[in-house]
DNA sequence: CATTGTGAACTCATTCACAGCG
DNA sequence: CGCTGTGAATGAGTTCACAATG
């Protein structure tokens, strides 16, 4: 039924997790698919399958469980993955190379449609996928030329701020920031980060205190 | 005082996320910081920070804040970060040799010492910082002779069980997965995930129903 | 007297337990 | 009968508010 009850943000991540293995299952030829089941593929309590999906909407038969694609259909479209997202990436090391030619992303229809850096050697290079690397001073047109919605920071840590403020004049309202510092954005945008070195940190404090949290 | 109270997994993030911080003001002259200010730098309540921090002790000096030197030295000895961790990745395609070769990794003392791969045209290969790509079947001798204590997997999704469990049959006991798959591990094994794609997926979802979680 | 350190209050998230139902 | 859906109970994590103090 849709009820407005506030959403915590960990349902949100929970449900990308369950859509990557009700994929699987599918692919496995399963056509339904229990709490239960789920829940111990992705590791957290049955219970917490339901009331996740309850946000949303009833979309399993009781006594029976899940039906797989009409599960998978319903996911997609509370993420809003059931259509193409565009993606500009500002910072093509490495790890900006290694992101735009990333499967998961092609195969889900996030699309990276440009390119930017502010290396005149990298400026004007082709990427393995075509796309030609622009300067960084053109960003602002290039996004509202090709629509992008979706802006990726895989800069050094010292440039991460200033393509954030960029991104944001050209009303790019999502970042995925890559680099290990935090962007101070207004309130109408939205940030998600991805810090390798608090991962691993968070692996050494539990291996040093040999705990698991 | 170092009490045995249960420490909040999102404790050991943020302190993670204080270091980063604190190396930038030590950086740009700051000899101390307030809870106030170090707070603002991350985006969280002051009064984290100071709960945060109280897990470990007092590190502060009341009326005046904490010393930036002693509080990154206290928070490197917390995180264990205060000396080497060897690395082993699995899966040299763009996003581990991106992986790899990442700045931040050098200079935080993770020292990527192995890598494999089950490609034959990449066995053998050098990588740009001089590491010979090992087949997949050598990992376990390799891991013991090296002193190995955390494995990165940076394989497609179908393999990093597979590769889990080698690391896990090797006395590996620290993972950290970038694919986009939830391994299965005993007990004795701790796993970080990093999914790109849940990433995009929470961006999708907010700006699809226009809030802020 | 500005700022830390921390018990108490509060908010948010997870799990239980069982009624509801195909 | 078996499994979903969900209110109620529990648990965890965050913020408040203020006493303690260099």
């Amino acid at each position: 039924m849709t009820k407005t009850t506030k959403i915590p943000k960990a349902t949100i991540t929970r449900l990308s997790i369950y859509y990557r293995q009700i994929e699987l299952l599918e692919f496995d030829g399963y056509r339904m698919v229990s709490s239960e089941k789920l829940a111990w593929l992705c590791q957290v309590n049955s219970a917490q399958v339901r009331k996740d999906l309850g946000y949303f909407g009833e979309f399993g038969v009781r006594g029976v469980g899940y039906d797989v694609i009409d599960l998978q259909a319903q996911i997609k479209k509370i993420l809003a993955v059931n259509r193409d997202w565009n993606l500009a990436i500002a910072g093509i090391g490495n790890l900006g190379s290694a992101f735009m030619e990333h499967q998961n992303l092609v195969t889900r229809g996030f699309k990276c449609m440009a390119a930017f850096d502010n290396d005149p050697r990298k400026i004007g290079e082709i990427t393995p996928s075509g796309l030609k690397i622009k300067d960084i001073s053109e960003l602002d047109q290039t996004i509202d030329e090709l629509n992008i919605e979706i802006g990726v920071i895989t800069t050094p840590p010292s440039a991460a701020q200033a393509v954030a403020d960029l991104f944001i004049d050209s009303q790019v309202n999502a970042i995925l920031n890559f680099s290990p510092t935090r962007i101070h954005v207004p309130d109408c945008c939205m940030v998600e980060n991805i810090d390798f070195t608090v991962r691993l940190d968070i692996l050494t404090y539990k291996l040093h205190h040999e705990i698991r949290i």
